[in-house]
RNA sequence: GCCGGGGUAGCCCAGCUGGUCAGAGCGAACGGCUCAUACCCGUUAGGUCGAGGGUUCGAGUCCCUCCCCCGGCACCA
């Protein structure tokens, strides 16, 4: 099944994004990266496939459709080219794009329920819980609030409902196990800890369906027809379907044994403890590896006001262009880390290492040779130790590379490259052909080859982070992107050959006129939104009394929540547990008259019974208590 | 509160298993060059390597305590 002469299977894949979803940086961070690490390891000599696609069932989905009055297949249709179309603008090629609205993706859940059903993997049971009629959901105790639907407020209802439960229970220990043997299961290594954690909770089993009568559009369940696979269930498998389980052992097998599941770490869970577990139970090895990347940050407070994030990163594809942004993304970030998005350091990266420093050694080289020479590869004489020392730091650098990028450390294989460019331009300076082809021609053509030689090669190394970019400037140089990374050698570059003078590749951005721009836009913040409007007679509900703290002590085991007796006067006293302890020392609140939320419905926390809620301004970090700016007696009312 | 990651030059970050580890890039200043996209090249950063202890002949690099940021869990709304 390999291909002759390559090193074997790597299958990598994204997630399959919610159809639903609008396309944002996240997405497309994940799938460039995907796309990237494929591209470097075809041409590292590996034989590749790379799946991505759409997750089409599930709630949302069906809502959506009947909201717009069309069926949610059509819903679906249009949707998914949402992200198919953005593909290819970004330069990612995968080559499946699955939906899992596909017959061959349905037919391929339904047998794996099958056999996880025959195997005993899957049994029946009766679930009860707080149904809400309205938004056709189940909640539990805790999500209620006021013992209402936390979505609408409304009633709910005690209801016994009968479902199908996949028995992951069984493999917490097999999958603990294989945790513990594999050291680069989980990327980065610190993750390990987290799933482990996680494991240590213990596993429950988990509810893999939903009646028909609440939920209809997805894949019916094979042994029984009155019910549908819950989502997830189905959309993980569609990194098997895709590649032929069931139908096509031999092309399974092959793919699924190179397998990198490339995920934000919003999803590890989910990848590595769900998926896994029905890989186990399926008796499917487990992936190679799973990548959880981190999180760009678009909204740090600190990094709006002054570098300025305002604008949506992927618009930035056209102001920049897809290469340049995909050069961005793959270099600022560690993969797994977090990173902070703003235009204003991706401008400068872009005029600092694109345009000053890659595509001007091309533009000066050409230019000078075209100038000299006219547009022809010069044909190099005898190499000099100046000469040889930039041979040397060629021939390194594809070995350099490719180990960056094994470890996953894709920004450090753009830094080598790079540094490769900087010193052939301080080659470049120092050779001063300008000068020397005043007396030595074939020396000057030397220098001119030399440093043609050292563009290609950095073109071709760089090809899989800016596809495009770099095609243009090998084919500029009568070349194109290297199949493999033998292929990339010094001399490669034919002499004799024509090239191409190319208008600036990463034209400058002005960053003083970006600077200004971004400093008028944090000028105007925007008004913040009140909440909407509600009547006198809503508030008139509410039942706001001051009340005296009369004694308060720290909650064991919570360590913010504070448990207070209060002196409500006419209205007796109150057991109040607040979350205050991080702003306040229990017995600080002594004494202090407060305003409580008299009417509130008791809640439990931490088993103990709160009858009421303080009244406090603030979140987060700063919370003060609101006090009456004169003494008023305990359970005065409040308008 | 528990678990994990991080706190290194104005900015973004390298520094693995202790001894050229006190660094690169950007920005800034000065100088050089003019082939090139006001570009490139050179010099210049004296930074208590978050704080305080400790181990050691010697510690960003190991140990302890503490502070701050991020993430997971718990919890809260």
């Amino acid at each position: 099944m390999a291909e002759p002469g390559k090193k074997g299977p790597v299958y990598v894949t994204t997630p399959i994004y919610y159809v639903n979803d609008k396309p944002h940086i996240g997405h497309a961070y994940c799938t460039i990266l995907t796309d990237t690490y494929r591209r470097f390891h075809r041409l590292f000599g590996y034989d590749t496939y790379f799946l991505t696609g759409v997750d089409e069932h599930g709630q949302k989905v069906q809502d959506a459709a009947k909201k717009r009055g069309i069926t949610p297949q059509a819903h679906c249709d249009e949707m998914q080219a949402h992200f198919r179309n953005l593909w290819p603008t970004l330069h990612v090629e995968p080559d499946d794009f699955i939906r899992t609205t596909q017959p061959r993706h349905e037919m391929v859940v339904q047998k794996a329920l099958q056999q996880l059903y025959d195997k005993g993997d899957i049994y029946s049971d009766e679930y009860e819980g707080w149904y809400s009629p309205w938004v056709e959901k189940f909640f539990t105790e805790d999500e209620l609030v006021d013992g209402k639907c936390p979505e609408t407020g409304k009633e709910v209802y005690k209801l016994k409902e009968r479902n199908y439960f996949f028995r992951m229970s069984r493999y917490e220990e097999a999958l603990r196990q294989h945790i513990m043997e594999h050291p680069d299961f989980l990327v980065p290594e610190y993750r390990k800890n987290e799933v482990l954690g996680f494991l240590k909770k213990g596993l429950r089993d988990l509810c893999i369906s939903r009646p028909k009568s609440r939920l209809s559009w997805g894949v019916t369940l094979p042994f029984d027809q009155d019910y549908v696979t819950y989502v997830w269930f189905d959309a993980l498998l569609n990194y098997v379907s895709a590649i032929g389980l069931y139908t096509d052992d031999e092309r399974f097998r092959y793919w699924w044994s190179g397998v990198h599941h490339f995920i934000g770490k919003d999803i590890l869970t989910t990848h590595s403890v769900y998926w896994t577990t029905m890989l186990l139970a399926l008796g499917l090895p487990l992936p190679r590896h799973i990548i959880a990347t981190g999180w760009w940050l678009t909204d740090d407070t600190k990094m709006s006001k002054s570098l300025g994030n305002v604008v949506n990163p992927l618009d930035l594809k056209e102001k920049y262009g897809a290469d340049a942004l995909r050069y961005f993304l793959m270099r600022a970030m560690v993969i797994g880390q977090d990173a902070n998005f703003s235009e204003l350091q991706m401008a400068e990266r872009y005029n600092g290492d694109l345009a000053n420093d890659f595509g001007n050694l091309l533009s000066r080289a050409t230019k000078l040779i075209n100038k000299q020479f006219g547009p022809v590869i010069p044909t190099p004489g005898e190499y000099t130790d100046d000469d040889r020392a930039l041979i040397d730091a060629a021939k390194a650098l594809p070995g350099l590379v490719q180990d960056a990028v094994a470890s996953y450390r894709i920004d450090v294989a753009i830094e080598e490259v790079l540094k490769f460019v900087r010193s052939a331009n301080k080659y470049f300076n120092d050779q001063e052909p300008w000068a020397v082809v005043k007396t030595d021609k074939q020396r000057a053509a030397t220098i001119g080859y030399v440093a043609l030689q050292a563009a290609q090669i950095a073109a071709m190394l760089m090809h899989p982070i800016m596809p495009q970019k770099t095609r243009d400037m090998l084919e500029s140089l009568s070349s194109k992107p290297a199949d493999t990374i033998d292929a990339i050698k010094w001399g490669m570059l034919e002499p004799g050959k024509p090239f191409e003078v190319l208008g600036s590749l990463f034209p400058r951005i002005d960053l003083k006129k970006l600077k200004a721009q971004i400093e008028k836009q944090n000028e105007k913040p925007k008004p913040a939104q009140t909440r909407p409007e509600i009547t006198i007679d809503d508030f008139a509900k509410l039942d706001i009394r001051t009340g005296k703290v009369l004694s308060a002590e720290p909650v064991k085991g919570s360590n913010k929540l504070i448990r207070m007796q209060i002196d409500l006067g006419p209205f007796g006293k109150r057991q109040i547990v607040g979350g205050l302890g991080l702003q306040y020392e229990a017995q600080d609140l002594v004494g202090k008259t407060v305003i409580v939320l008299a009417n509130l419905k008791p809640r439990k926390l931490f088993g103990l019974e709160s009858q009421g809620m303080l009244l406090a301004a603030g979140e987060g970090k700063v919370i003060a208590l609101l006090e009456p700016d004169k003494p008023v007696s305990p359970g005065s009312g409040i308008s």
